[in-house]
DNA sequence: TTGTACGCGTTATCAC
DNA sequence: GTGATAACGCGTACAA
């Protein structure tokens, strides 16, 4: 009983030669009946999984892949995604894997159109990209299967069966993990303000799902009283984008409790204890500023979207599909991160 | 500029053949200086990252790896082990690895030595186990070292430097972020137990690491004023773990906080209605019946060591290793998850 | 001391 | 239709 049976074995215990082998399981034809029904029978005996490294080794190609992501400098949120491309290329540039970064301003649909047309010009294996911009991204995906690039998405989804690979988080249950955390911290009733920070609103359907979510976790439990309001803050013309969210606290009255579905919850805890300082705030994103205030104490938890991880598994997915043939999965879901003062540090590494 | 350069070409271009460049490159000696010192030339002048897949498909090796790990019969916290043991071999069967399960009692100091040595004479390429009881899991490692099996270790520690791997959580830590969330919960002062429930006091030093780090927290909080006991629960001869368990419920007074350091918080929660009904509870792990106390909300947090996870690493790591010359990395610190009643569902999967 | 030739398993090409 | 053969890159045995 062996185990691992090649071409070869199957040639040889079947009578033919390797070609002929080679021809029967690729169906490329030109077999005649009775070799045909000769290497059948042997294959139907054995199980027969060709070797994946020499295939690879064969194969021999350099494959590229493209990472269409916005500008750290805009937004630190994306920062650890660099550090994710870093540390691919260099585990798999042994592999032939070279890995092309591609940024745009998350603030300029124009921006990424631009960077989007210059990457699928360059004919790339596969483009992993940040579909912030719902229409353009769709656009996109529908180039790439034109032109035979495997496209990937992660941090945003858009519903577009044509994407190969997609990966996030599911922010309707994020939601709702705010709402229980507030839930166990205020108790049965009190004030809650959902906060929408972001300077141009790019976010929306991300922020709308995570709303959605935690005003059901409160309407499906009837046992709970909670009021809940909504605002969105951008940024106004004339003044600073942190002077719009203090006129905001000034505006309102104290409450129990502030859930910003944004990285910004800092801009938040910032001005906390001057307007609301009882506010319990529950925020995204493990970028400093916002660590920085949980360990004061002034952000309760925040909600991990790892998208170091997102991109490490994107990737990894998308080379072991090119050298190994290893199947793409379709869709991952992350699990959503409940971070405090104590476990922050295990998930920036 | 090229990217790849390989042996073929260096022999190129520095005059030489192959097999010289071969000698240099791995420093077996019988070269003439002339023909090193032009080697070397090249060499300087570009990067030479041998192929990996070439070098694997060359070795043509199966390797076989032994995992030993106590039956979940016993306890369910690993029946997780297994899927990712059972997800392992399939991606990586075609590779030629194959990976055998052992299983041990983990009541039975007698079980975990009679597995290790059946193992070990059945000389694997690595084993990585459960080092559950130190002094034996020391022994195992250092006859591993001498008959050249890699060895590696997950969810417990044993400080021995002969350990090629091992993988796990920061115990102290996690002690610390169970503190944390009492503190959130309770506010600044109160009375919490922290309960060791272990059949045998296997884990005994699992659970003093999660204790330390709990007072710890507390000891360092100067405006926090909590009573904390400490009480170890492991099964009285006459009667059952449960009933143990109750006994103990009736001999104290109501407190606001229990810590189970192990994974049976669901037993304190199974009669916490009947004794202490406004007890919050934390404990560890996502076994089934401490998901169930997790919904019915007697339970109020889980703290997550994903055993599973830990095998799917270490179990990579090795094989990698092998397969691809990557580095084994030492240790590896697993982030601490805190669970509630709507997270729990995506760490599962 | 050096170069050559072969094998690992798969695939593609090329005579027959 | 078919089988033989070369090639991918590395390692190594062996002949020169």
């Amino acid at each position: 009983m062996k185990e691992n049976y090649t071409i070869k074995d199957i040639a040889e215990m079947a009578g033919v030669s390797k070609g002929t082998v080679d021809r029967v399981i690729h169906k490329r034809g030109k077999v005649s009946p009775a070799a045909l029904e000769q290497v059948n029978k042997v294959l139907d005996k054995i199980e027969y999984k060709p070797n994946p490294i020499a295939k690879s080794l064969k194969n021999n190609k350099n494959y590229n892949i493209s990472i269409l992501l916005p500008d750290a400098e805009a937004d630190p949120y994306w920062e650890p995604c660099y550090e994710a491309i870093s540390q691919v290329e260099n585990e798999f540039s042994h592999f032939g894997i070279k890995i092309h970064k591609s940024l745009f301003k998350p603030s300029s649909t124009k921006s990424f159109k631009k960077a989007a047309d210059a990457l699928i010009d360059s004919k790339p294996d596969a483009i992993l990209m940040v579909p912030l911009f719902y229409i353009e991204a769709e656009n996109v995906a529908k180039r790439c299967v034109e032109a035979d690039i495997k496209i990937a998405t992660f941090n945003n989804y858009i519903k577009d069966h044509k994407i190969n690979f997609e990966i996030g988080q599911d922010l309707f249950q994020s939601g709702r993990v705010a709402a229980k955390l507030f839930n166990m911290l205020l108790g049965k009733s009190g004030s809650i303000a959902i906060l929408h920070i972001d300077e141009a609103f790019q976010n929306a359907s991300h922020m709308q799902e995570k709303e959605r979510g935690f005003k059901d976790f409160f309407n499906l439990n009837k046992k709970l009283d909670f009021k809940i309001d909504v605002h969105n803050l951008k940024k106004e013309s004339k003044i600073t984008f942190d002077q719009t969210i203090e006129n905001f606290l000034k505006s309102i009255d104290p409450i129990d409790g502030i859930f910003v579905t944004t990285s910004k919850a800092y801009l938040i805890a910032n001005h906390i204890a001057t307007y609301t300082p009882d506010s319990v705030i529950i925020g995204y994103d493990l970028v400093s500023e916002n660590i920085k205030y949980l360990e004061e104490n002034k952000i309760a938890f925040l909600i991990h979207q790892d998208p170091k991880k997102q991109v490490y598994l994107s990737l990894t997915n998308l080379i072991e599909f090119f050298l190994f043939d290893k199947p793409l999965q379709e869709s991952v879901l992350l699990p959503i991160d409940i971070i405090n003062t104590e476990n922050f540090p295990q998930y920036l590494n």
